[in-house]
Order: structure tokens, then C-alpha cells, then sequence
DNA sequence: ATAATGACATGTT
DNA sequence: TAACATGCCATTA
């Protein structure tokens, strides 16, 4: 397995329950922020039922799945069984569930403090 | 090696 | 709003 794969699936694993993180998000705490593509397509080829794939969407706040087994319909249907609240266009409020990891957080995935601080910087609101 | 493929993101019309 | 264009880069073929 890829270094980069393994990332991804660290970091998708430590989303909580009922928050959400986007790709670019994702790409960024793995040490290669323009990788989004990069983040949905291990997501769509390497997913097991360990890994919470459908708490990752867009940034725009929008389930953008394509080309997998499984709908948009689904991956609505497990973030609303989470308590997340999704529009009929199957968009969601990232202010309101974005996950922001902790500075704790970011150390096991050792990534540079500074590094760390503007990734989140940028997500934070 | 080289080229093609995309669960993305952002800026421009 | 929404369509379109462009940059992006890990993986495959």
C-alpha cells in the first residue's frame, strides 16, 4: 500500500461520527494538498466496511459520488443517520459539520506545526 | 517511460 | 445559478 493511501485512510478514519471532511480537506492533512481527486479515488476503489467513506464530500458542502457501487441517495442516507441534516439537493452545511482535527490530532499524523496551523486556519471559521 | 483517467477546487462567463 | 475551462497528481495501463 501506497504511503499515501495508507494517509488517507488514517485520516478518513478519525472523522467522528456526524462530522465531515472535505477531499481537498483530506488531500491537505496527508501531506499533499492539491491530491482532492486523488483522496475520491482511493475512496471509491479501496473502501472496506472499516473505513467511513461517506463522511467525506466536497467543499462545497455537496455529496459528489460518481463512478461507485454506491448513490448519492446512500451516502445522504448514512450522514442523515449520523443527525446530519441534508438539504433535498443533497447539500450540507460545512460550517456547521466540518471536522477540524486537533493539534494532538495532527501530531500522530506528524505533520509540521506550521503546516498544521495554516491547513486548519483555512478551514476553521 | 509515457499517457490517460478522474468521489476535486477555483476562477471566469 | 450553472456551465465551462484549467490546474492538479496518485494510480493504471
Amino acid at each position: 500500500m501506497s504511503d499515501f493511501k495508507q494517509r488517507v485512510i488514517e485520516i478518513v478514519k478519525a472523522i467522528p461520527v456526524g462530522n465531515v471532511m472535505s477531499y481537498s480537506q483530506v488531500a491537505a492533512y496527508t501531506g499533499s494538498p492539491r491530491a482532492a481527486r486523488q483522496v475520491g479515488w482511493i475512496l471509491n476503489k479501496s473502501i472496506d466496511d472499516t473505513i467511513p467513506w461517506w463522511r467525506v464530500i466536497n467543499n462545497a458542502g455537496r455529496i459528489t459520488i460518481k463512478g461507485s457501487y454506491f448513490t448519492p441517495q446512500t451516502q445522504a442516507n448514512l450522514l442523515q443517520n449520523e443527525g446530519i441534516i441534508i438539504s433535498p439537493e443533497l447539500s450540507i452545511t460545512m460550517d456547521t459539520y466540518r471536522y477540524v482535527p486537533t493539534s494532538d490530532q495532527m501530531k500522530q499524523w506528524q505533520l509540521d506545526e506550521n503546516y498544521s496551523k495554516l491547513i486548519n486556519q483555512k478551514y476553521l471559521t
